[in-house]
Formats: structure tokens, C-alpha cells, sequence
DNA sequence: ATGCCGGGTCCTACCCGA
């Protein structure tokens, strides 16, 4: 039933910004890629609303951790013919995983997790302090799992560097760009995970979320906030990195594009 | 310009968000 024509791992995050709202675009990109993995970040719906049966129809397996609150809940899809390895977390802020923040799973020997860090102080239901101690359980749980191949894929929340967001995007003192929020960023590269995008597209504007609000698209006013962070054995497979820009300028557009990552097998 | 769009729900009027 598969057309993949090689054993590689397609792999795609993308915050849908609602799966309900966004399924029109994700039954075609299921359809026409059949990716392997498929990190889905803001869900935005109960476990009664996710549409499980629907997914299973179409060839996928999913885990989903619904959001107790607006702007949470996040999946994992696996396509049917890869087993899944359900696996204890061991991320240590169990809170982030009641409220669907973070979800992961074990398949073909690669620890996938799907994570949605909250914007923090200005926007979001989590105070400054609660994202910064989320990234830091997150730098945590990367240093445990360093040794195994390991991808986190997801929406953190903090535009790394300057480059990653179009001049006058963001105010110099918001929650995506302040140096605690980077600091705690950058300390999962220091660790020694791999920031996938900036190891194939060193530098430049390569933006991730464009706002719906004041032609954001239009005018390419876009910052670089979804990620795709690789432990050493996987980043070892690294083939390719996409941004599917061309999704944001869709009809019925999420605020985010998918990202996909190509992993040798 | 924190709310210009868009998604959610307490269903048509709010609340919330990157």
C-alpha cells in the first residue's frame, strides 16, 4: 500500500493550528506524501474530537495528548505498516504532558517526540517562568536520551537567533526572542542536539510562521519558532530538510508551514 | 497596534492566541 520508493524516514512537523480546521490539508498531505512519522503540534480539540478513526482510514496510527487548555494538545501519526513502541516519558514536568505539550513514541528504533512549548510571558497561559523551566526539563530529558537516536520536533516558541525573524516581526523585548528564552535554546545545541534546518540552510531568512494578523504573509514578516532537533545517531542520517513555505499561502492556511525531514535508514 | 485574523465554544458573541 506504501509508494515510498526507499526505506528512508519522511518525517513532517506542523503546528495545524486546529486538526479540525486543518483537515482538508492534512488528508491531502497524508494522501500524496504518505510520510512515515507526522508530529502534529495545537491539535486544539478533546480526545473525543480527535478524529482517530479517520486517520486509521487513511493508513496511521496516532498518540494524542489533548491541551487542557486553548492552544495545546499534540499527536504523533505513524504510518500503519511501522510498529509503535510505546515508551514510559521520562520528561520531568508531568504537567506539560497532562496538558499536551509533549508526546513521544518509539518506531523503527527512533525516538520521536512532538512538543508545543507555550510562548510564555505576553501571550499563552504559562508564565515566563513555566516556559523557560519547560525548555530546561526538555534540555534534561535530551541529555538522558542523548545516546539513542532521537528526534524532538515541534513548536518552541523562541526565534534563536536575529536571522530568524523578518526585521520589526517582533518587539525587541518579546517572550520568543529574550535571552532567557534563547539561553535556554541554545543550551539544546550545546548539549549536542542538531538544529536540522540551520545544518542544511546555514543562514538566512527561513521563517516557519507567518501571523494572520497586519499582512504578516504578504509581507513576509515571518519568524523562524518550529524546530526539528536531532541527538547525534540521528542527525548521523541527516538527508534533507524542507520548509513547505508554499502551505502558507494555501486557502485555509495555518499560521505555521510543515517542516519535513528526510533520515537515511 | 496586544488583537488588524482565525480558531475555539458557553453557537453568532465572546475568549484566546505567537
Amino acid at each position: 500500500m506504501t509508494m515510498t520508493e526507499t526505506d528512508n524516514m519522511r518525517m513532517v512537523s506542523w503546528n495545524v493550528n486546529g486538526i479540525r480546521a486543518r483537515w482538508p490539508r492534512l488528508m491531502e498531505l497524508l494522501t500524496c506524501e504518505q510520510p512515515d512519522v507526522v508530529c502534529l503540534q495545537e491539535t486544539r480539540c478533546s480526545e473525543w474530537h480527535f478524529p482517530s478513526e479517520r486517520l486509521r482510514e487513511m493508513g496511521y496510527r496516532s498518540r494524542h495528548s489533548p491541551g487542557s487548555q486553548q492552544g495545546g494538545g499534540v499527536a504523533i501519526l505513524v504510518r500503519e505498516d511501522h510498529p509503535i513502541t510505546e515508551r514510559s516519558v521520562e520528561l520531568d514536568h508531568q504537567r506539560d504532558i497532562a496538558e499536551g505539550h509533549w508526546i513521544e513514541l518509539t518506531t523503527e528504533g527512533i525516538t520521536i517526540v512532538s512538543v508545543y512549548v507555550p510562548a510564555g510571558a505576553g501571550a499563552g497561559e504559562l508564565s515566563d517562568a513555566g516556559k523557560l523551566a519547560f525548555l530546561e526539563a526538555v534540555a534534561r530529558h535530551a541529555c538522558n536520551e542523548h545516546s539513542r537516536p532521537l528526534l524532538i520536533a515541534g513548536d518552541f516558541n523562541v526565534c534563536p537567533t536575529d536571522e530568524d525573524l523578518a526585521p520589526g516581526a517582533l518587539s525587541p523585548t518579546d517572550a520568543l526572542v529574550r535571552p532567557e528564552s534563547r539561553g535556554r535554546f541554545h543550551r539544546l545545541l550545546w548539549d549536542g542536539l542538531t538544529d536540522a534546518v540551520r545544518a542544511v540552510h546555514p543562514h538566512g531568512a527561513v521563517y516557519t510562521f507567518w501571523d494572520y494578523q497586519a499582512g504578516a504573509w504578504q509581507k513576509n514578516n515571518g519568524i523562524r519558532i518550529d524546530h526539528l532537533l536531532l541527538s547525534p545517531q540521528a542527525a548521523d542520517r541527516l538527508i534533507s530538510v524542507e520548509i513547505d513555505k508554499a502551505m502558507r499561502g494555501r486557502d485555509k492556511a495555518s499560521d505555521h508551514t510543515p517542516i519535513r525531514v528526510e533520515l537515511a535508514a
